[in-house]
DNA sequence: CTGTTAGCGCCTTCAT
DNA sequence: ATGAAGGCGCTAACAG
């Protein structure tokens, strides 16, 4: 790679003249756009897959003087995991102006298919190239996104993916590798064994289930002196999420570890440092919030397995100009990695 | 954020005429050309504070029909750590290319000073906007870098910094909560206490002897019932390091823990293997590799705490993109996050 | 010292 | 069904 010919990039202009037709023709077979004998188009085709060419965005961009529109539809409600997503949208907005993406966000009621769904039915082509959604899976979503995705708007899921639907990409991380994470954590720091609670939001959450489903494995292939308590549900909810912990450590004073899966995590730790058991249990939760940075600090969660919001984010904005340039295929995204956070890695 | 105004952004024309001068001067103000008399250039920084202009950089590279290039600068040898690195410049190059961004790579010998001051001097603001190199801390390095920087040649430190330099950027991880977070863990696996070996490469790297100074700093104060032994050198090298893993494990037939926070992890795998004690003792080492993946695996190392090479060139090449827009500030870049591995969520 | 002009790669009228 | 021409924001000759 030191000194290499540079090859110049071919063009719209290249491929005109090899195809013998004009820069308009070009462009209409590369938009699709209507006007173009199948002969003709034919001829472009083959130019472009000769000369190996491909559109250069930025310049496309700028032609047709109107910015890529990315909508952001992010859960409302009291989950601070989903406040650190809508920040991070904030936080690239500028940048992402910069380079001609218009981000705009709606904040839905969490869990309210139907509010998601008439948002996604609100969508065209013209206003919006690409809408990244956070939902639980349901097939009234799977309706609008499959509706969405023939009026021309690309549809991307975040956090929690939804397979059978016509979503191009997943943003997010792999959820039952952190379950699986969690476990070989929680082995290591019990070695004699013991009891070990686990508490999801709800199991009917897709990424909730993952995690149980990776936890469970790794546990049970790894650590068989370790017993598993529950999985009780606290639907990502303060109160009810202390009034389980509460429960817990008052059932077995014997318990040697927590796995929170889910949200609620105020309550775990409210409830941990009522008991005045907070550090005699190791405990595991998820996402970086003030909440679990504060436990962190405290030392009433050993461990916070994160899923870096920005990083969702930015990768979510990457891959939606990838869908601008080719819709047709999933784009390739660098993999969103499991953060693991301890008292002494806090960012 | 729901439906808000677009305001266009302010372009050379808008700073032209609130100014009353021409697009050409403009230009030379913003590229910092001469033949401007001050009175002008003041008139033009005003309208460009005024009206908040910023230059659109695919705009500027596209009319200068020339790309921003980028060398990166990555140490050679036995060293499988920069190997990935310079595997994922590779990867990047045909995407940055997309956005008008030319990689290129020279592999110099690694902590050679003579060799990477050789070629930042051969570099010119013409053939490279930035440089991005892996360094060891010398004096002719950082005299390199600031006659680099008087040439017009932005430079970064990747992986370790070098602070007292005209670098404009240190893209990495923070070494001291590398270390911090090892003792964190090792802390947490080991909570009868007992002796845990520390190995360095050389403790003249700047990164190494920070990772040092965390892990002590963390044990000290979190776990006083563990035992540092070391820390040994093994100089990053395969044979030597094995041979101080033997000596340690022989020395030692109670050692609870090991923590290698240079590289050389391939005969650190080895003596461990070779001493039958695989296993029985935690083991933390620095970087995916294949080496480390490897020991994950078989259960030699416990924990593998990563630095992302793929991440960190991504931010290199944002942070070149920021500074070719305005090279007298740092350009800000998303931090790189200490990756934490286990043999569960190996990627 | 300053302004005019053409053009980077692409898209979009408007003609033909 | 196809083409010619102008313009997006910026830069680089080339004139004055």
């Amino acid at each position: 790679m030191n000194e290499e010919i540079v090859k110049r990039r071919a063009t719209v202009h290249d491929v005109a003249r090899a195809a013998g037709v004009s820069l308009a023709t070009v462009d209409r077979v590369l938009n699709g756009r209507p006007g173009v004998r199948a002969v003709t188009a034919e001829k472009v085709e083959q130019a472009i897959a000769q000369l190996g060419f491909s559109r250069d965005l930025n310049a496309s961009l700028m032609a047709r003087a109107r910015d890529l529109n990315v909508v952001f539809f992010i859960p409302d409600g009291t989950n601070e995991f989903m406040d650190s997503l809508a920040e991070a949208v904030q936080r690239r907005s500028p940048l992402a102006l910069a380079d001609r993406i218009h981000l705009s966000m709606r904040r839905v009621k969490a869990l309210d298919a139907a509010g998601l769904v008439s948002g996604l039915n609100q969508l065209d082509a013209h206003s919006c190239d690409c809408a990244v959604i956070v939902s639980s899976d349901e097939p009234e979503v799977l309706a609008a996104i499959d509706a969405a995705h023939r009026r021309g708007v690309a549809v991307m899921t975040l956090v929690s993916d939804l397979p059978g639907s016509a979503r191009r990409n997943f943003i997010g991380i792999d959820n039952g590798a952190a379950g699986r994470t969690a476990a070989s954590l929680m082995g290591r720091f019990l070695p004699q064994g013991g009891k070990v609670a686990v508490v999801a939001g709800s199991l009917h959450l897709r990424d909730h289930a993952e995690r149980l489903e990776g936890f469970r494995a790794a546990l049970g292939a790894e650590f068989g002196a370790i017993e598993i308590i529950g999985p009780l549900e606290g639907h990502d909810e303060r109160t009810e999420t202390a009034a389980i912990i509460a429960r817990l450590l008052a059932d077995h004073a014997d318990l040697g570890g927590l796995y929170n899966l889910g949200a609620g995590n105020a309550g775990l730790v409210a409830a941990l440092e009522a008991s005045g058991r907070s550090g005699d249990l190791r405990v595991i939760a998820h996402e970086l919030t003030p909440t679990t940075r504060a436990g962190l600090r405290s030392g009433a969660i050993d461990v916070v397995l994160d899923q870096n919001p920005d990083g969702e984010i930015r990768e979510a904005i990457a891959a939606a100009r990838a869908l601008a340039l080719d819709a047709s295929r999933t784009a390739a995204t660098d993999p969103i990695e499991i953060g693991i956070f301890l008292r002494d890695n806090l960012r």
